[in-house]
DNA sequence: AATATGCGCAACCGCTCCGTG
DNA sequence: ACACGGAGCGGTTGCGCATAT
C-alpha cells in the first residue's frame, strides 16, 4: 500500500558483492560502527541498499564469525533449540557464538532436516514420522513466550549464579544434557563489535 | 572430456516488530 | 492512541561448484 522502497533500487547494485565494496563497508564500519544501515551506503560510498549492507555485515564481514563446518556438538544444540524455538533463527543463532542465523537456517534446511528425516523424525515437530504429525509445532507461540520459556528453563535448571541447589547442573529436560546457557542475550555482544575488528 | 544433475551458500524480498513523534 | 519509518527476521531464489553419468 504505497510503501516507500527501503532504497533507490534504480540506484543500488544487486547480486554478489565485490572485494572493493565489502573493504568499504568493513572500512566504513570499522570508523565510524554499526549505525542507521539506511543511510550508510550513502554515508560509505556503495551503491547498495542498506538492508544488502546489513546482510552482509552480519553474515559474511562480521569478525567474530567462526566459518567452517558444524561440529556434532553444534549439530545438536541446534536440533535442540529449534524443538523449543521452532524457526527462531536468530534466537538459535543468539545461542551459537560465530554463527549467523543464515548460516543455521541454511545448515538446517541442507543437512538436519535430511539427518532428521533419515531418523525417521519429523523436522517440523521433532515427533516420530509414522505417528500423525499433528503434533503443535512450537513456533505457534510468540517470541517473547518463547523466551520466557527460556528464561524459565534457566531459572529452573541452568543458572549456577540464581540457583541455590544441586539442579544447576541438571539441564533442561528437553535438551539432553546439553548446557546452553539459555541466557536473554542479544545475539551479538554490542561491545564494541569494530573493535574486535584486527586492526 | 563433455554434459547433466544435485547441493550448498549468499543474497534478495516481503512481512512483522518496535521505537518515536 | 495512532501513524510512520527503520531495523530485523524468515522464506525463497539464483548462482557457482562438485559429483555423477
Amino acid at each position: 500500500m504505497g510503501r516507500s522502497p527501503c532504497c533507490e533500487k534504480a540506484h543500488t547494485n544487486k547480486g554478489a558483492w565485490t572485494k572493493e565494496e565489502d573493504q568499504r563497508l568493513v572500512a566504513y564500519i570499522k570508523a565510524h560502527g554499526e549505525g542507521c544501515w539506511r543511510s550508510l551506503p550513502k554515508a560509505a560510498g556503495l551503491l547498495r541498499c542498506g538492508k544488502s549492507c546489513r546482510l552482509r555485515w552480519i553474515n559474511y564481514l562480521r569478525p567474530d564469525l567462526k566459518r567452517g563446518n558444524f561440529t556434532e556438538e553444534e549439530d545438536d544444540v541446534i536440533i535442540k533449540l529449534h524443538q523449543i524455538l521452532g524457526n527462531k533463527w536468530s534466537l538459535i543463532a543468539g545461542r551459537l557464538p560465530g554463527r549467523t542465523d543464515n548460516e543455521i537456517k541454511n545448515y538446517w534446511n541442507t543437512h538436519i532436516k535430511r539427518k532428521l528425516l533419515a531418523r525417521g523424525i519429523d523436522p517440523q515437530t521433532h515427533h516420530p514420522l509414522v505417528s500423525g504429525a499433528a503434533a503443535n509445532a512450537p513456533s505457534s507461540k510468540r517470541p517473547q513466550e518463547q523466551e520466557e520459556q527460556l528464561a524459565a528453563a534457566v531459572r529452573s535448571s541452568c543458572s549456577p549464579e540464581t540457583s541455590n541447589d544441586d539442579s544447576a547442573s541438571v539441564p533442561h529436560p528437553h535438551l539432553g544434557g546439553i548446557d546452553l546457557n539459555l541466557s536473554l542475550s542479544p545475539p551479538s555482544q554490542p561491545s564494541s563489535p569494530v573493535t574486535a575488528v584486527a586492526n
